[in-house]
DNA sequence: ATTTTAATGTGAAATAATTAACAAATTTAA
DNA sequence: TTAAATTTGTTAATTATTTCACATTAAAAT
């Protein structure tokens, strides 16, 4: 089965949250155009993704919304469930623990670490926070596969080569240090800052438009 | 002056960092395939990015550091500034607000809002949090342009429109409500379980290329 | 029944983004 | 002071992504 393209991956996991709350809604069928209506994009996008799926609608009712879940489900998520680490219990780790945990069946948060004693055995969520010299034996007997880096930027490096060291498959990185990681090892950045300052530059041009 | 792509935006932003990380270490020229293997992209790429910019380098000493900051700081910043306000103050809110104060000298972080009686009046980094019911007051008082929006997304909507009726440009949307702003206004979303999920769906490729 | 209407799936076209290829320029080395 | 080596800027080619256009299908209306 092919691999789909990234952005088409980001695209479904949408659709799958949105079809998650039409079912709250009690919609059993929705059609290509409302489902881009919800995320602003075109009726045609959504049909070439689900396309890629190799799935097809009953015509003219829309598609399935439960089936459709489904469908997504057997594409993006691992059929045993992947377990996820945060790593550096701040605001931004704490934020994400609390929105990250119970949120999907098949990702489960199941470890923080951080270097603070003082965080080191609480439990946000019901997620317990290892202290980061137990990250081998807690990665292993934990299975975890991916790492969410919420550290200060100034071990970001290090810590991102433990991971990898210890066997973590995925890395989802915050901070602003750009990493580099083995080619078996799917990275992913995010950088706040970037994103900012894209915005601030588009309502500059907007506004310099406008005159 | 063209409207630059999206996506250069957001490396021209990387480079900046890139490069203010070089001038603390001493150097005053960088190559293109410097800053490129730093950011793991490709050198043209760099050039590209550069020469749409329309600025032109020393041959074979590089770029000089210093003057390339300023030419990208030139085209990226609003030379008066620009003002934005962290709607929300839960972890998210908090720690973008720590992140982002006193980081880029045009781009102030210069109030924060939330319901919470026991966060409003209180101080993060001297950023003070004012009540959603002074946005309107605050947003013009204090010439606020970017809206970032760390709310539950319960409120998004009903926030969202708020910020627009009180003359918001850009919205930066941290909550998983996709949102509809009128033509004038920048919105960008960023959905941290999308990319989470992006991460896990490629680690479950990768391990069955594996195989 | 037959026609009209409204969706879907998809090949082809268009657009956007990246990379290759190479001439021009300049430093370094011979 | 000439040749070799290196780096840039940019055109052209390639690849990726999105949109158009439309045949096909099925429900609804006549």
């Amino acid at each position: 089965m092919e691999t789909l393209p990234g952005k088409t991956v980001e695209r479904l996991s949408q659709y799958r949250r949105r079809l998650l709350n039409s079912l709250d809604d009690g919609k059993e069928y929705i059609f290509s155009h409302e489902l881009a209506e919800i995320l602003n994009i075109t009726a045609v996008q959504v049909r070439r993704d689900l396309m890629l799926l190799g799935y097809s609608s009953v015509y003219r009712k829309g598609y399935p919304v439960r089936k459709l879940i489904e469908v997504i489900g057997k594409r993006l998520d691992s059929s045993k469930g992947q377990n996820v680490a945060i790593v550096g219990m701040g605001n931004l780790g704490t934020a994400l623990t609390y929105y990250l945990s119970g949120l999907r069946p098949k990702l489960h948060v199941v470890a923080s670490f951080d270097i603070d004693p003082g965080k080191i055995g609480t439990t946000v969520e019901g997620v317990k926070c290892y202290s980061v010299s137990e990250m081998k034996e807690t990665i292993k007997s934990k299975n975890i596969s991916i790492g969410v880096m919420t550290v200060p930027q100034a071990s970001a490096k290090e810590v991102a080569k433990e991971l990898v060291n210890n066997g973590i498959k995925g890395i989802f990185n915050f901070t602003h240090i750009p990493l580099t990681v083995p080619p078996d090892v799917y990275l992913e950045e995010y950088d706040m800052l970037t994103s900012l300052e894209k915005v601030a530059y588009f309502v500059k041009e907007f506004a310099s438009l406008r005159k």
